[in-house]
RNA sequence: GGCCUCGUAGCUCAAUGGGCCAGAGCACCGGACUUUGAAUCCGGGGGUUGAGGGUCCGAAUCCCUCCGGGGCCA
C-alpha cells in the first residue's frame, strides 16, 4: 500500500499483472471486500467497442481491469460494446481478441457483447414503459437538440412525453416492428429535463435504425444507446466494479437511474484518467485518419501507439504490463512521459535480448597486419545479464565493416572511438590503432586502415596493461548478412501532438524523419535464422526486432528502442553551445 | 455564465481517522565500475503541497474565498 517500486519481473503469459502502487480504486475494493457489500467477489470487465484498433491507453484499462480481478481471486470479463450497428466489423473484434490474448490476459470463457442482451434490454424498456418511466416521442434529431435546452437553460418537455402506457407500448411495438422509417421516433426515458446534468434530460434510450448488425443480422430495426445499455450489461454479468475513464463521470447519475428504476442489481461505476502519453496521439479518430490518409502504413505500423503498432515495433506484453502497473490511477488529467515506458521497454528487453553485433551504416575497416584469407572464430557471450543464455563464435577476418559513428578523422574532444593513430578495442576482437584512411574524390573517407596486436586476441587487455577508453562493435565483411534496418522516431514533433496552430490540422505535427530506412546494413552471420518477431540487443545500438516484412533472403528489423547513449547527449550539449 | 471533476518536484504518483527535516519511480546532473559511452552501484540538484485567509500546540490533509486545468447534448 506504499508507492514502493514494483520489482518488474512479471511471469511469463497469464500470470498475474505486477502490482505496482496502490490508487483509490484498489482503496474502494479493499473497503468493499471489508464491508462485505457485493459478497467478497471482485467482477470487473473490459469493454471495447469493435470500431478501432486497441491501443496503448487501452493497455492501461485492460490491466487495471484484468490486475484488479487477478490480485482479488477476482474474474474479469471481456464484452464487446456493439449497439451501433454501422461503425463495427468483425476486423476490429478479432483484433481486439489477438491484442488482447497478446498482452496474457485471459478472459476464460467470457467474452460477450452487448448484442447478447438485446431482447433482455428490450423487455427492460417495456417494464419502465408501463412504469411510466419511458415514452415514444416523436421528436426528430433536431428538434430533440433543441427541446434539450443549453448548459446554462433547462430544457423543455416533449410534446410526446405524456402519453399513456398502453399508446407509449403499442409504438414502442411498432417501432421494433419496423413500421417507421429510421429517425421517426425514439424512445426517451422519463428523467428531468430541468437538470443541470444534460444526460439527464429524457435521454434517448432507442432509436430506429434500418441496419444490419455484425451478430443480430437483421433481427432488430431498433438499437438501444451506449447509456442504456452498459449499466445493464454490467448488472446482467454481475460486475462489481465497472470502471471507466473520466469523461463518463455524467453519465453515472443515468447509469445509476436505469438500475435502480429497474429495480435490479446495481454494480459501481468508478471512473479514472486516462492514459495521455506525450509525442503521441490516442484518439481512435485520429490514429483512423493517419491510417486512411497513409500517414502511416496501417494500423500495425511500428510508429503507431496501437498494440498492433508496437508489438510489430518489439515492445514486449511483459515491458507494457510493468509500465501500466506503474503509471497510477488517478483522476488528474496529465500527460505520461513517452521516456517511461521507454524506461520498461529497456528494462525488459535487457534482461532477455540476446546480443549480437550489426553494423547499421558501414565503414570498411582493413587491418592490415591481418593475414589475408584467415578467419578466427571468436568467443561472444550471448547476454551478460543471463548465464544461461550461453556463448556463440563470431568470424573475425581481414576486413571488416565498423560503424560510421565509430570513426572520427578529426575528433571532438570528449570522443573516445577510433581516430588516426588512436587505438580502440574490436569487441571480442582485438585491439586495433587507427593507421590511416582512404578517400573518394568527393574527400569522403571511404575505407579505414589499421594494425592489429595479436596479443590482444579476444578482445583481452595485452599484458603491458595497457588500456583503451573505447570498444565498439563490427561485422566480418565476408561473413556478414545484409539487412535492411527500420529507425524510428516519434511520429509526431509537439509533445502534445493534438495541439495545432489555428487553421491547422493535427497531421502538421507530423515527424517528416519518423521513419528512416537503412538499406545496407550488415549483421554477424548467427543472425541468418531470425525469424520474424525475434528480439535481439545490437550492441551499443539498441534493441531490434525481426519484421513480419523479413525472409531469410532478406533480413528486416525494426528499432525497438535505442539504447541510452551518454555520447549522443554529450554532442548535443556541445552543438547547443 | 450551469453541472461534474482535478490541482503535491520537469513527468507520473505516495504521504494510516491532521503530528518526525513532504517521499518514490522516471527524467536530469555527478562519481564508481566496465571487453556495450549500455547495464549495475553510489551520490546530487530540485517542492512557500495552485494562491490567500482561517481553525489548531501543529495542516498537503479541516473551513472559507479566489485562481487555474479537464470533461459534459452517442
Amino acid at each position: 500500500m506504499t508507492n514502493s517500486p514494483n520489482p518488474a519481473t512479471p511471469g511469463p503469459n497469464g500470470a498475474p499483472p505486477p502490482a505496482g502502487p496502490s490508487h483509490f480504486i484498489r482503496d474502494i475494493i479493499l473497503d468493499d471486500l471489508k464491508t462485505g457489500k457485493y459478497g467478497g467477489r471482485v467482477h470487473t470487465r473490459f469493454p471495447p467497442e469493435p470500431n478501432g484498433y486497441l491501443h496503448i491507453g487501452h493497455a492501461k484499462s485492460i490491466c487495471l481491469n484484468f490486475g484488479l480481478a487477478a490480485e482479488f481471486g477476482g474474474k474479469t470479463n471481456v464484452r464487446f460494446d456493439d449497439t451501433n450497428p454501422c461503425k463495427e466489423e468483425t476486423e476490429y473484434v478479432e483484433s481486439i481478441i489477438d491484442n488482447v490474448r497478446w498482452l496474457g490476459l485471459d478472459w476464460e470463457d467470457r467474452l460477450f457483447y452487448a448484442s447478447d442482451y438485446f431482447d433482455q434490454l428490450y423487455e427492460w424498456a417495456v417494464q419502465l414503459i408501463k412504469a411510466g418511466k419511458a415514452y415514444v416521442c416523436d421528436l426528430t434529431a433536431d428538434e430533440v437538440r433543441q427541446y434539450r435546452g443549453t448548459l446554462t437553460e433547462p430544457g423543455k418537455e416533449s410534446p410526446y412525453r405524456n402519453r399513456s402506457v398502453e399508446e407509449n407500448l403499442d409504438l414502442f411495438e411498432r417501432m421494433r416492428a419496423g413500421e417507421f422509417p429510421d429517425g421517426a421516433r425514439t424512445l426517451r426515458a422519463k428523467v428531468d429535463m430541468a437538470s443541470a446534468n444534460l444526460n439527464m434530460r429524457d435521454p434517448v434510450m432507442y432509436r430506429i435504425l434500418h441496419a444490419e448488425h455484425h451478430r443480430t443480422g437483421d433481427k432488430w430495426c431498433i438499437y438501444p444507446m451506449y447509456d442504456y445499455t452498459h449499466g445493464q450489461s454490467d448488472s446482467i454479468e454481475r460486475i462489481t466494479h465497472s470502471i471507466c475513464t473520466l469523461e463518463f463521470e455524467d453519465h453515472r447519475p443515468l447509469y445509476d437511474w436505469y438500475v435502480e428504476q429497474l429495480g435490479i442489481y446495481h454494480p459501481q461505476q468508478i471512473e479514472f484518467d486516462r492514459l495521455n502519453l506525450t509525442y503521441t496521439l490516442l484518439s481512435k479518430r485520429k490514429l483512423l485518419e493517419l491510417v486512411d490518409g497513409g500517414y502511416v502504413r496501417g494500423w500495425d505500423d511500428p510508429r503507431m501507439p496501437t498494440l498492433s503498432g508496437i508489438r510489430r515495433r518489439g515492445y514486449t506484453p511483459e515491458a507494457i504490463r510493468t509500465f501500466c502497473a506503474n503509471i497510477g490511477v488517478s483522476k488528474t488529467n496529465g500527460s505520461t512521459e513517452l521516456s517511461l515506458l521507454e524506461y520498461y521497454v529497456r528494462e525488459d528487453l535487457n534482461r532477455r535480448a540476446a546480443r549480437v553485433m550489426a553494423v547499421l551504416r558501414p565503414l570498411r575497416l582493413v587491418v592490415d597486419n591481418y593475414p589475408e584469407g584467415l578467419v578466427e572464430e571468436m568467443d561472444a557471450v550471448n547476454n551478460p545479464e543471463d548465464e544461461s543464455a550461453g556463448a556463440r563464435k563470431v568470424p573475425f577476418s581481414r576486413v571488416l565493416y565498423i560503424e560510421r559513428d565509430d570513426f572520427r578523422e578529426d575528433p571532438p574532444k570528449q570522443y573516445f572511438r577510433l581516430s588516426p593513430g588512436r587505438e580502440v578495442r574490436l569487441r571480442y576482437g582485438y585491439f586495433v590503432t587507427c593507421s590511416g584512411v582512404v578517400k573518394d574524390e568527393k574527400g569522403e573517407v571511404v575505407e579505414v586502415h589499421c594494425t592489429h596486436d595479436p596479443a590482444t586476441r579476444g578482445g583481452n587487455a595485452p599484458p603491458d596493461g595497457r588500456k583503451v577508453k573505447s570498444t565498439i562493435h563490427w561485422v566480418s565483411a565476408a561473413h556478414a548478412l545484409d539487412a535492411e534496418v527500420r529507425l524510428y522516431d516519434t511520429l509526431f514533433l509537439k509533445e502534445n501532438p493534438g495541439e495545432t496552430e489555428e487553421g491547422q490540422e493535427f497531421t502538421a505535427n507530423l515527424n517528416p524523419a519518423s521513419l528512416e530506412i537503412l538499406a545496407n546494413a550488415k549483421l554477424e552471420p548467427s543472425l541468418a535464422g531470425a525469424g520474424p518477431g525475434s528480439r535481439y540487443q545490437f550492441e551499443r545500438l539498441g534493441y531490434f526486432c525481426a519484421d513480419p516484412d523479413s525472409t531469410p533472403g532478406k533480413l528486416v528489423f525494426n528499432r525497438t528502442v535505442a539504447l541510452r547513449d551518454a555520447w549522443a547527449r554529450i554532442e548535443k550539449r556541445e552543438k547547443g553551445k
